[in-house]
DNA sequence: TTACTTGACAAGAATGATTCTAATGTGATA
DNA sequence: TATCACATTAGAATCATTCTTGTCAAGTAA
């Protein structure tokens, strides 16, 4: 935790919250829900707190952005290379691991300057399988 | 444009005036970019007919809908498995139509019907490395 | 060609995620 | 312990998208 105050943050203890609320966290979990969740701990907090703590630590790298959910969007503390499924109905996102070797096309390379990719999976979960229609 | 008729559509001159917008359309427009041109044409077009007619030709299996632009929906009348070029600053959105070869993991099949996959690279473009700070 | 039916259109209100504002509060440093 | 830059709060504002309701018109069949 101290590596956050290193890059410049104040710890305060509603940013601690956040953090303590994204780390090891594997469910993507949108503004809503970390803000319903903090406020449990911290009832006075505003949404711009959540709102403006997620753009410091995206500005600083230490979360992901996800634009996968067509409804809203979707925060990653796991920062390594990684991949995403997500189920079309129910928008659960789900961790894809593997490491895929995709070149930069030439193509893309020639107007611009390529810095990573992400490759969004989609499907349908099995709790949608059975549930839905 | 006669398929459009054979899947069940009504062509109406709005809907045909959208539909020739997006016939070869590699902008990836956002629907305020197809509404604000279509209106030249129809003064009194209304949004909500551009979105009915996205969200209509999207269920029908005629258009992609985007969403790798973190601030609005964009829109792709190509329908071939094809990839993106998203520049972090100005949002321009180019194909990459280069075919990577993507297995679907093994992890992903356990709990999910997996339909599919699209990737997402990013960077800057040649504009705004210049333009830009 | 006409009348019918179903689905499309227009206008504007409503929704909901996200951002902004302005006043107040508080970590971190010296 | 005082200071200052930055964070927090509450609520308003914004903006993309969706919904509502009354009207209209494409496609079909007589």
């Amino acid at each position: 935790m101290e590596r956050y105050r290193e890059i410049g943050l104040k710890l305060t203890p509603q940013r601690l919250a956040i953090l303590e609320y994204l780390d090891g966290n594997t469910s993507h979990p949108s503004a809503e829900d970390i803000y319903s969740c903090v406020k449990k701990k911290f009832p006075t907090m505003s949404f711009a707190t959540v709102y403006n703590t997620l753009e410091t630590l995206r500005k600083r790298g230490q979360i992901l952005e996800l634009t996968i959910d067509p409804d809203r969007k979707r925060y990653d503390p796991n920062i390594h290379p990684h991949n995403h499924l997500i189920c079309l109905r129910c928008k659960t996102i789900v961790d894809v691991d593997l490491d895929f070797e995709i070149p930069i096309p030439d193509e893309a390379r020639k107007s611009f300057d390529v810095l990573g990719n992400h490759i969004e999976f989609y499907g349908i979960c099995d709790k949608c399988k059975k549930g839905g229609e």
